[in-house]
DNA sequence: ATATTCATTGAACGAACATTCACTGAACTA
DNA sequence: TAGTTCAGTGAATGTTCGTTCAATGAATAT
């Protein structure tokens, strides 16, 4: 209903003072687009810490300010908004594993099982790191607006790519039934969220590894073309 | 942080007008304590349908009441507040899981596997019809004071453990592996509730009689002690 | 020394909204 | 008829909170 139009005095991509030498300010301290970088982190640190106990609706700037030690104006210098603050933190959290799976996946050599075991166990591994982070993206990506919601989708499809990828190959070399590859992606990526959705569940019953070995024994029994 | 102190005019439970015959005003309409239920049930449909589009924190009582075609004022005769509107919501939509779905399994006879698959099969049904129901009870009941969310996880566990008990009854009998019933049960509830978590991304690649048969599918070959 | 830049502050503004309560009027009772 | 009950109304209240912006002062440039 508002619309919303706003100064974006520091952050503005492609705008850069004219008269100062490029990236750096006088010969001290950092460079400008470094400094920017850090007190953005700052506050989107910051503001998770606050959103983990309070949810979005329940975060007030006031908080997030007191909480990264500078003022509320301050943050409208990094960030356009609130809306917008919650979409960085929630694309910080999911980037951890945008980057990390297909990267464990690559370095498990060529078997499907083994690139598979390897991917579910990084996965599995940074969820349980970022428990209360990962909750909270799934829990609040809905308060997006629909362009925020297709980035974020466009991240966990990214994520999950790899998975598929070595489920089809496991089909074509024989070793797999021929299973939707991509319902088997999806439920592995659910098992992997399971894990914070209700950890609260799981956690007195199993470690994290045993809960990683019994969902891929059941995955695997699923899909092998052979009883073992 | 503030002390709600509440009147509860109407609906204060155990509380009767002196000097009426019980249960009826007169002779004319229906008692007393249909009208209250039918009054909140009009309001809590109202809730659901403004919540499904605007979220809980979306939603202003103001906007509930001209859903339902009343007064804001009036709403507060019927329930205490927002809060306790919105566990009412999620309330009356975690039973139906929890009255039709054992039902289903109980009638479906002794055979485990016969159990399970009516069970899955209700339970993906009614996710099905009231779609965004479940969505938006799953997404708000964090939302929910400790007490209200303790009540939340008795209706799901209420809903699940004849699952859990088909699985067991499949193990004893030699049927299946010994696989840990509970985390079965646990997966078998996450696929029916991906159907609603993540309808867009199903939803366009199969139907939903495809998507049970499939998660059957590969829930019982995981657990068959033989192979087929 | 003077001017300029700009990161930083926090009081002030305005909108949104949950909740209350004094009042209305229809139905019912005596 | 006079009195009582009570479902129903909606304007007023008080508070919370996102966002803005004029002012500050330290660092840098001239």
């Amino acid at each position: 209903m508002q619309t919303t139009q706003r100064a974006e005095q520091l952050v503005e991509p492609g705008r850069r003072t004219a008269g100062m030498a490029r990236g750096s300010r006088g010969t001290r301290g950092p460079a400008r687009e470094e400094r920017i970088e850090r007190r953005r982190r700052e506050v989107r640190e910051a503001a998770t810490r606050v959103m983990i106990v309070t949810g979005y609706h329940g975060m007030s700037m006031q908080a997030v300010a007191d909480e990264a030690q500078m003022s509320v104006g301050l943050i409208y210098s990094y960030f356009g908004g609130k809306e917008e603050l919650l979409q960085s933190v929630i694309v910080d959290i999911l980037d951890e594993f945008r980057v990390r799976v297909p990267e464990s996946m690559a370095s498990a050599g060529g078997d499907p099982v083994d690139r598979l075991r390897q991917g579910f166990q990084t996965f599995c591994t940074i969820i349980d790191e970022k428990r209360e982070g990962a909750l909270l993206a799934y829990r609040e990506t809905q308060t997006l607006p629909e362009s925020g919601q297709k980035e974020i989708i466009r991240l966990e499809l990214e994520t999950t790519e790899p998975f598929q990828q070595a489920v089809e190959d496991g089909i074509a070399s024989g070793m797999f039934r021929p299973v939707d590859a991509e319902l088997v992606t999806h439920n592995l990526k659910m098992a992997a969220h399971s894990w914070a959705l209700k950890h609260w569940h799981l956690a007195p019953r199993m470690t994290l590894q045993e809960y990683i070995d019994r969902q891929l024994e059941l995955a695997l029994l699923a899909m092998y073309a052979t009883s073992r």
